[in-house]
DNA sequence: CGCCCTCTTGAAATTGTTCAATAGAGGTGG
DNA sequence: CCACCTCTATTGAACAATTTCAAGAGGGCG
């Protein structure tokens, strides 16, 4: 019986959540170094892993919606995860995507503040909240990481608010991309052909603007030799001085 | 010699933060049961009130500047502050206000990511980061209270996000003016003739918006008789029911 | 190989900005 | 206590950026 017989259910998007308990999954864990469980010793992981089970989402498939009774909080190991709110009317703000080594759902409220969607296939740890606040009476570095994170997470959200509200379509989308880029690179990959996963729509929820602006902005870049649209989503950050020029500060 | 003898010199604004040390401010302090402070017990709070200093701030003085050593911390006791990200040309967005109660300063880096400056006379306390990190070893229950202020902060941030991406000038200042009566009925003062201290200005900077669309906005609102534009910063909400519809789920 | 969905591109419409001028409010000094 | 002065708020008109509406092109998957 393998350790990670993640069951291949969810390519047909939307899918359902699949999970699974494991035995020993955190010694395999690629990004337990940024997550919160790094300051865990090996003790430790073997005691957050018992209460940890696995989810895997297919691409569009969601985990959870906004006033959803929050019982659960998550840690991203693969794929990527898009975070947002709605408008009555249907108006969407994505206030976050999430890569590898990313925590989901610190908000601690009875219900989530905002819904949750996978952009690709994605796996992700998730943990009950009520046992994981057990286990972080026991364990204060748990507590501590959270709210490092959450400080983080805080200083994020600022820079986003000064791009959604001061930023031209521009600005937004240059720094979007070199945004992508430097998560790309702290999370150990390359951060020159960035992968860009998510479609312009999503693109356009996140920086404040419509698909087609943004469809036109990457356009002007890509004609200023700004960047390259390269095949499989990714761009190329050809000038990056001039993209850093443009995003102003970022 | 009083224990409140702050001294009046930030009449003159843009004045100099001036401090004072005091011996039991805490048990005088009408904002406790919202602080930091609010989960100690008197023996605990003499030991925060031994590391704690006050500053007052005349209207318009700085606190601190963006990227400036980040040395301390503060809990607003009264008055208003804004909190500010700059462009290098100078584009202003106001990341939030704070209140009575309102902790400042929670980003756990070397340098402060925004800058904060008074809106009005205001009165703070002050906290050297490193004694209050030194004081939630021996006191995790503040620790716990900053990670409980963190979730609040990091869910007003994503409905700000919502605001600043999505919402018509109309919308987003309809949204201001409830979000200000749901915070002074939070401490305790009237919900319904809401005191607006800050300018249009600052309104325009906080929403994404310019002075002119604001002051456009109040007087649309004004003429539909939802508000009423009051003498001395004071806005009635005479129709909350219709404000509540215009600001589409705040 | 073809279909569907996403992305791109164009033109018109709209919202909010910019520029400009007037009105009002608060504070100061006579 | 009143008049003045300055800063803030309001209002108007022209302008600009982004959105909306509408086609067409491209790419990936079955």
């Amino acid at each position: 019986m393998a350790v990670f017989d993640y069951e291949q259910v969810s390519k047909l998007a939307p899918a359902v959540a699949r999970e699974q308990r494991d035995r020993s999954p955190c010694s395999a864990c690629s990004v337990r170094g940024m997550t919160i469980c790094a300051p865990l010793d090996s003790q430790e992981l073997t005691q957050i892993s018992a209460i940890m089970s696995s989810v895997e989402l297919g691409a569009g498939a969601p985990l959870f919606d906004e006033g959803e009774q929050a019982g659960n909080v998550f840690n991203v190991t693969s794929g990527t995860i898009k975070v947002y709110k709605l408008l009555p009317d249907g108006r969407r703000q994505i206030t976050g995507f999430l890569f590898p080594g990313d925590f989901l759902g610190l908000a601690r409220q009875e219900t989530y503040a905002f819904s949750a969607e996978a952009v690709t296939l994605s796996l992700l740890c998730r943990f009950p909240r009520h046992k994981l606040e057990a286990l972080m009476q026991r364990l204060p570095k748990i507590e501590q990481r959270l709210l490092s994170i959450a400080s983080n997470e805080l200083v994020a959200a600022q820079e986003q608010m000064l791009l959604l509200g001061r930023k031209t379509a521009r600005e937004k989308t240059a720094s979007f991309l070199l945004m992508l880029s430097k998560r790309s690179r702290q999370r150990g990959q390359a951060g020159d052909p960035v992968t860009v996963p998510m479609s312009r729509t999503d693109i356009g929820d996140y920086l404040g603007l419509t698909t087609e602006t943004v469809s036109r902005a990457f356009t002007q870049l890509k004609q200023e030799g700004t960047i390259k649209l390269l095949p499989n989503h990714q761009v190329s950050l050809a000038r990056r001085d001039v993209l850093e020029e443009i995003a102003g500060g970022f």
